[in-house]
DNA sequence: GTGGTCTAGACCACG
DNA sequence: GTGGTCTAGACCACC
C-alpha cells in the first residue's frame, strides 16, 4: 500500500507522514484502528525504522495518531483529524492567494486558473492514477 | 527592506529569492532598475557574499533579473517575468488540488475554501495594508 | 576517467557538468545507476567538494541526475533525457547556422561543410576510437 | 551601425569583436578601408576606450584587421580573412556533430535538424531582422 | 556514510 | 568598483 519514490527529493521519513496521513483522511485506516508496528513496517518497506519511528512520532505531533508505549501506534479521532487538515489546507491556499495577488492576478483569472487547475487533476488520475 | 528569518528552516538563499521575486513583481524595484550589488547586500545583511550571489544566480535563470560582470544586476523586463511567474502559479495551485482531492475535498468545498481565502485576504490588505 | 583542463578559461564546474553529462548519454553510466560521491569524487579529482556539488546541482537542475540526501546521486532516466539533450543540440545548431549566415555562406556551402565535417569525425572515430 | 546589448552577458569588448567581424565578412568595411579611431568610436558607443582598444587588438591577433603606429587600425585582405574563418566555422561544426554522435544521432536526423535550423533561421530574418 | 548550506577569504575578468 | 569562480573548513539533516 505505502509506497516510497526514493527520487523525490523529499526525506523518505516525510513520504510516509504524507502517505499516512492521506490513507488515515481516505479512510484506509479507521479511527481508532491499529497501525503496523514500527518494526514490520521497517521490515515490509526495507527501511531503517529509525525512519518509520520518525515518521510517526511526527504524525502524533500533529494529532492524526497516538501511540502507548508497548501496546502500538493508533488512528486518532477523525473528526478533529479532519477539522485540522482543512485548516492546514485552508492556510496553504490563503498564501496561494496572496502570492496571486502580489503578482496583480485579478480574482477573475484566479478563478479561471483554479477550474483549470482542477480539471487537469482530473485528466491526469484518469490516466495515471496516483502521483509520480 | 529585506528582513530574513534564521529560525525558518528553508535556506537563506531561498528566502532571498522569494523576497526579491515579491519586489520585483511588486515594483519595489522597477524594470531595468539596477539592484544593490551583491557586496554591499551581503554588507547589508550582514551575510556572506556567496549567498547573496546564489540567490542573484537563481534569480537570473528564472528569468527576474540578468547579471553582467563588471557593471551589476538589473530587473529584467517585466512582462516575460509576469508571464513565466503565472505558470509557476499554475504548478502550485494544481499542487495544492492534488492535495485536497488525497484529503477528499469534494469541488465545492473547495471552491468554498478558495472564496474564503480570497475574501479573508481582502480584508487583510485593508486593514494592515503590506506586509512582513 | 574524468579529465579536467585548468588551462581551459570556463570553469571547472562547467567542464565537469559537460564531461559527465557526455558519459551518461555514452552509457558510461547506466540509468539509476549512482555516481561517485561528492566527497570521493572531489578527493578523486583534487577539486573542493564545493564544486562537485556545483555540478551536481546543474546536472539535477536539466533533469541528467537526481540527488537524494543522505543516499547519493543518481543518473535519471535515460528516456527524457536524451529528449531534452537534442533540443539542446537544435539550439545549438540554430546559433551556428546564424553565424554562418552572418558570414555570407550560401546553403550550398553550408551543406557541403556539414557533410565534410561528419565524414572527417567519421575517420577519427575509426582512427583513435574514442576521444580525450 | 554598431549595436551593443548590456543585457548580453558576454563582455562588451567580445560583442564587439563579433559585429565587427562580421560587417568586414558582409563587406561594410572594404578591403584596405581605415576603420573609426579608438577614440572616436569610444565617444559614439560611449563606452571606455581601452574596451575598443582590446576588441582591436583581438581582431589584429585574428588577422582580421592590422594596426598602424599613429596612423589607425585597417582591414587585412579579404581573401585570408575569408578562409580563415571558414576553417574555424568548420571547426565548430566538427565540434557539433562530434556531440551530436556522441549523443546517438544518425546522419538522417542529423540532416533533418540542419535542414530545420536553416529553415527557421530563414523565417526569423524575415521577422525580426537582426538578432536580440 | 550521504547531499546541502553557509562562511571566510582569495583570485580572476571586466569596465 | 562589478559579478563569477574556487578553496578550505564547518555544520546540518538524513539514513
Amino acid at each position: 500500500m505505502l509506497i516510497l519514490d526514493y527520487r523525490d527529493r523529499r526525506p523518505i521519513y516525510e513520504q510516509l507522514v504524507d502517505r499516512l496521513k492521506e490513507g488515515i483522511l481516505r479512510g484506509v485506516w479507521k479511527e481508532e484502528e491499529q497501525l503496523p508496528s514500527v518494526r514490520s513496517l521497517a521490515i515490509d518497506l526495507s527501511i531503517n525504522p529509525n525512519t518509520i519511528q520518525r515518521a510517526y512520532a511526527e504524525l502524533e505531533r500533529q494529532g492524526f495518531i497516538y501511540s502507548v508505549r508497548g501496546r502500538g501506534s493508533f488512528v486518532a479521532g477523525l473528526g478533529e483529524i479532519r477539522q485540522s487538515h482543512r485548516q492546514e489546507l485552508f492556510k496553504k491556499a490563503k498564501d496561494l492567494v496572496e502570492e496571486a495577488k502580489a503578482a496583480g492576478v485579478t480574482r477573475e483569472q484566479w478563478e479561471a486558473l483554479l477550474a483549470q487547475a482542477w480539471a487537469e487533476e482530473e485528466m491526469g488520475e484518469q490516466k495515471g492514477g496516483g502521483r509520480a
